[in-house]
RNA sequence: GCCGCUAUCGUCUAGGGGUUAGGACGCCUGGUUCUCAGCCAGGUAACCGGGGUUCGAAUCCCCGUAGCGGUACCA
C-alpha cells in the first residue's frame, strides 16, 4: 500500500486512565516492528478527550514505556495541540463536498434510529441533511442553527484493504453510515483526528488493537478524501479475561495495569517476553526470548487472528497473575547477568527494610554470592526480600510448617546445640568442611544426617525448602550458623 | 437488530487434506541416598456442533452456535 520506504509506527495511547497491559502489548509490537525495520516509533497521545483526560495517566504511559525499554524516537506529540489541523480538514472535506452540515437534532436522529432497527433496515439521516444543498446550509450554520459535519460516503463503493494480521478485507460502503467528523461544538472526533495525524506524522503502517479494525474502512475513507496516502493497517487479537469479557481494572483488578507488575517483581524483559507471546510464537522453538531476540524473530504476519485469554486466578497466592509470566520471570531472574540482578534486589531490600550498606561495601562479594545462591528458586524479585530474608537478615520467621517437620521430630533435644559446638570449631569453614563434620557428628549421634541437616536448614532459614545446606552454612558464616543453631534448640519438640 | 472478525489440551500456542495432533505454562506422579516452591524424568489433557467437497476433513466450503468488535456529537 505504501511505498515509502523509512517504517514509521506510533503508539497512541488516549491518556485517560491506566495503563493497560493490552497497552503495553500493542506498544511492544510496534516498537518491534520499527526497530526491526529500521523504523520510527512515535509516541502520540490522543488527549483530545478533554474531560478525561489528565496529565497523571499521560506520566503513566510515559513511565510504563520507559520502564518496558520501548523508547520512542519521536514525541510525544499531544493530539489536543493538532485540533486546527483537524478543524482545517474537515472544512477542506466540507468545501470539495466530502462532507456536509446534519442539522438534525439527536432527539430526531434517536427517533430515526430507533425506527430504523424495528423495521430491520438500515439507518439514515431524517432530515435529508445528505442533499441539501452546501449554499443553503451554509446559510443556517452562520444564522446559528447547531449542526454536525458528516463524511459523506460515497455510494456503490467497496473499500478493500489487506491487514497485516487479518488479511483481506472487504467492506460496502453501503454498510457505512456518515458518520460524524466534527460535533456540534465544532471539535473534532476520533476517526478525523488520527487519520489527520497519521497522515501528517508521516506514519507507514498503523499497528493497534482490533477494536479497530471495523473503523478502518471509515478512516480508508478519509484517507483518500483527504488525497493523503493510506498507511498499511495491522491489528491485533485483544487480550481477554478468563471468562472472554474485556480485561478492565474496575473488574479485574491491577492485575491489568502495567505498574502492578513492577511493583511485584517482573522484570521488563521478562514482562515483554510473556506480552510477545500473547497472540504470537515462535513455533516449536525456545519461549524464553530477549528482546534482541524479539526483534529477530518476531513476525507481525503470523500473529493469531483470535483474542488472547490472560490466564490469571483471583486468590491463587502462587500464582497471582497468568503462571506463564511468573514462570519466564523466574528464567530470567536465573539466567540473567549477576551484575544487573544486584542493584534490582538492593531496591527490594530497601524497600523492606533490611538493606545494609555493607552490601555494597566490605561485604559486595558475599551479597553477590548470596544472590547467586537463592536465585535458582525465586521466580520475583519480591522473593529476595521474603524468601530470602533469612540470608539477610537476623530478623526472619520460623514458618510453622517447617519447624513442626524439621525440629519436631524425635531425638533432636540437645542435638542441635552439640552441633553447634562442633560447628563452632570448623576451619575453614566451608561447604566441604562442614559437611565433612556434620556427617561425622550425625554418624557419632548414629543419627541420619538428613535429620540433622534438615533441622539446620529450619533453624538457620525458617523453613523446609532452600539450596543444598552446606552452601548455606558457608554463606551464613560460622557465627550466624553457631548463633541460630543455639537458637532453635527452643523450637525443638519438647524443649 | 444490522455489519464484521474469530473458534486446536484448563491457559498461551504449533501444525494443517493422510501426524501416535507437537511445544510451553499449570496440575499430578516418580527421582533428586539433605529439603523443595528448584532441577531432572514421566503423566494428564484439545481440533465448538451439523452438513458438504474428497478415496480421505481437525485442516477446504456452507450453515448453526458461541465469544469478541463495530454500529456514538467515546477513543
Amino acid at each position: 500500500m505504501s511505498d515509502r520506504d523509512q517504517v514509521r509506527v506510533r503508539f497512541a495511547p488516549s491518556p485517560t486512565g491506566y495503563f493497560h497491559v493490552g497497552g503495553a502489548r500493542t506498544a511492544l509490537f510496534n516498537w518491534i516492528y520499527a526497530r526491526q525495520r529500521g523504523g520510527v516509533f512515535v509516541l502520540r497521545i490522543e488527549d483530545t478527550d478533554r474531560e478525561r483526560s489528565t496529565e497523571e495517566s499521560v506520566s503513566y504511559f510515559i513511565d510504563g514505556l520507559k520502564w518496558l525499554g520501548l523508547d520512542w524516537d519521536e514525541g510525544p506529540f499531544f493530539q489536543a495541540k493538532n485540533r486546527p489541523k483537524h478543524e482545517a480538514a474537515a472544512a477542506e472535506l466540507l468545501g470539495a463536498g466530502h462532507a456536509y452540515r446534519c442539522f438534525c437534532t439527536p432527539e430526531e436522529l434517536a427517533a430515526e434510529k430507533a425506527r430504523a432497527v424495528a423495521e430491520k433496515r438500515s439507518w439514515k439521516c431524517p432530515g435529508g441533511c445528505r442533499d441539501r444543498q452546501s449554499a443553503d446550509a451554509k446559510r443556517r450554520s452562520e444564522a446559528g442553527e447547531p449542526s454536525v459535519v458528516r463524511f459523506r460516503v460515497p455510494e456503490g463503493e467497496r473499500i478493500e484493504f489487506v491487514d497485516m494480521v487479518y488479511g483481506p478485507n472487504v467492506k460496502e460502503a453501503a454498510d457505512i453510515e456518515d458518520f460524524v467528523i466534527l460535533r456540534s461544538d465544532g471539535s473534532p472526533l476520533y476517526n478525523l483526528s488520527v487519520v489527520v495525524d497519521d497522515a501528517d506524522m508521516g506514519i507507514t503502517h498503523v499497528i493497534r488493537g482490533q477494536d479497530h479494525l471495523s473503523n478502518t474502512p471509515k478512516q480508508i475513507l478519509l484517507y483518500r478524501a483527504l488525497g493523503k496516502e493510506v498507511p498499511c493497517f495491522g491489528h491485533l487479537p485483544l487480550i481477554l479475561a478468563p471468562n472472554k469479557s474485556k480485561l478492565s481494572k474496575r473488574k479485574h483488578g491491577e492485575i491489568v495495569s502495567l505498574p502492578f507488575y513492577r511493583e511485584k517483581g517482573i522484570l521488563p524483559e521478562a514482562f515483554c517476553n510473556f506480552l510477545a507471546l500473547l497472540g504470537w510464537s515462535p513455533g516449536a522453538e525456545d519461549e524464553v526470548l530477549g528482546m534482541k531476540e524479539l526483534i529477530e524473530k518476531f513476525d507481525l504476519s503470523k500473529v493469531n487472528k483470535s483474542n488472547a485469554v490472560f490466564d490469571y486466578r483471583g486468590g491463587d497466592e502462587r500464582n497471582w497473575t497468568d503462571p506463564k509470566a511468573i514462570a519466564i520471570n523466574g528464567r530470567y531472574i536465573s539466567a540473567m547477568d549477576l551484575d544487573d540482578l544486584v542493584p534490582l534486589v538492593r531496591e527490594r531490600l530497601e524497600e523492606a527494610g533490611i538493606w545494609r550498606d555493607e552490601f555494597a561495601g566490605e561485604k559486595a562479594a558475599w551479597f553477590r554470592s548470596a544472590i547467586d545462591l537463592v536465585r535458582e528458586r525465586f521466580r520475583t524479585l519480591c522473593d529476595f526480600a521474603t524468601l530470602g530474608r533469612p540470608y539477610f537478615s537476623d530478623d526472619f520467621e520460623m514458618e510453622e510448617k517447617a519447624v513442626r517437620k524439621n525440629l519436631g521430630k524425635e531425638g533432636l533435644a540437645g542435638l542441635l546445640e552439640a552441633l553447634a559446638g562442633r560447628l563452632g570449631g570448623v576451619t575453614p569453614f566451608d561447604a566441604e568442611h562442614v559437611e565433612e563434620a556434620v556427617r561425622a557428628f550425625a554418624a557419632e549421634r548414629d543419627v541420619k544426617p538428613g535429620l540433622i541437616i534438615n533441622a539446620a536448614r529450619t533453624a538457620l532459614t525458617g523453613t523446609n525448602v532452600g539450596p543444598s545446606m552446606f552452601h548455606v552454612f558457608e554463606l551464613l558464616g560460622q557465627e550466624k550458623t553457631v548463633q541460630r543453631l543455639k537458637a532453635a534448640e527452643a523450637y525443638v519438640a519438647g524443649a
